[in-house]
DNA sequence: TTACATCCTCTAGCTACTGTAGGTTCAAGT
DNA sequence: ACTTGAACCTACAGTAGCTAGAGGATGTAA
């Protein structure tokens, strides 16, 4: 049996965080010691390590509730699990593109500057004015 | 002079973002109407585009701010200017890579997808257990 | 004058956690 | 058996950067 303890450190989970998952649902109540204290199975621990590993490829964690209940049906098809990744993929991609727009503006702008002072920067110039921009990037969300 | 919503059209924010930025004090206050509604001015409007464009270029709100405190002191020296827009770029060229190596994860996630059931769904396997990834990625925050 | 679009304030909600306060429990050592 | 100290508990507040809604006031054109 694991406290809670052991079980962050384990997956590279904050302690809170792992009470934050089961008090929305996403991990389940785990069995208390007499005085009150949680502790985990194997089960747990391997659900877990579900959960953040999707979270690093990025899904957010409705898409990973939907996964763990694929997860949870064995017998169901599995093209829901794939169009989920899919998706994911998709948005990945292009936050890429958005990045490497960024990435081209910044470059501009750092090359740019003359080291003068604040008057003549060309950082605040661009900033100041969109027209300047040599690439579209319209959505806020990076 | 302009109300808050032509001043939201011109400037493609939200009327709301509007007061938020005025709330934590990115705005200033404007003059107002005898009933009480905000009027903005050129001065007003530019302030705003030059907010919007760095969010845009994913600058975050404090460096932001700087970023207009230099603005507003056209005798300073730009290396400040000039760090900051160097650091975004930092940022960026960061969750350039991490991405490109998601992406790599997901693609060959959705490529192994064998269309069969849950059971042998390498989607949800690869997500069961990160020592079958590829690649490296560590952090959370995308 | 009337209609109605737009404005006002205030509050709550979103994602995905993280941090803190104040108190309790567990396990190891003596 | 007792003490100590790390780890646990709940509950609440805060983070970024907005966004949405309620309920009511104002501005403007016909």
């Amino acid at each position: 049996m694991l406290t809670i303890g052991t079980l962050a450190k384990r997956t590279g989970t904050k302690v809170q965080t792992i009470r934050y998952y089961e008090q929305i649902g996403l991990m389940p109540e785990p069995g208390r010691t007499e005085g009150g204290q949680r502790r985990y199975g194997n089960a747990e621990l391997d659900r877990l390590a579900f959960i953040r590993h999707s979270r690093q490829l990025g899904f957010p964690l409705d898409a990973i509730r939907e996964l763990l209940d694929l997860s949870d049906a064995p017998d169901r098809p599995c093209h829901e699990a794939d169009e989920i990744a899919r998706r994911q993929l998709k948005l990945v991609e292009q936050r890429m593109e958005r990045l490497k727009a960024l990435r081209a503006e910044l470059k501009r702008m750092v090359k740019e500057c003359s080291g003068g002072n604040a008057a003549q920067c060309r950082v605040l110039e661009v900033l100041r004015d969109h027209s300047e921009c040599l690439t579209e990037h319209d959505q806020i969300g990076i």
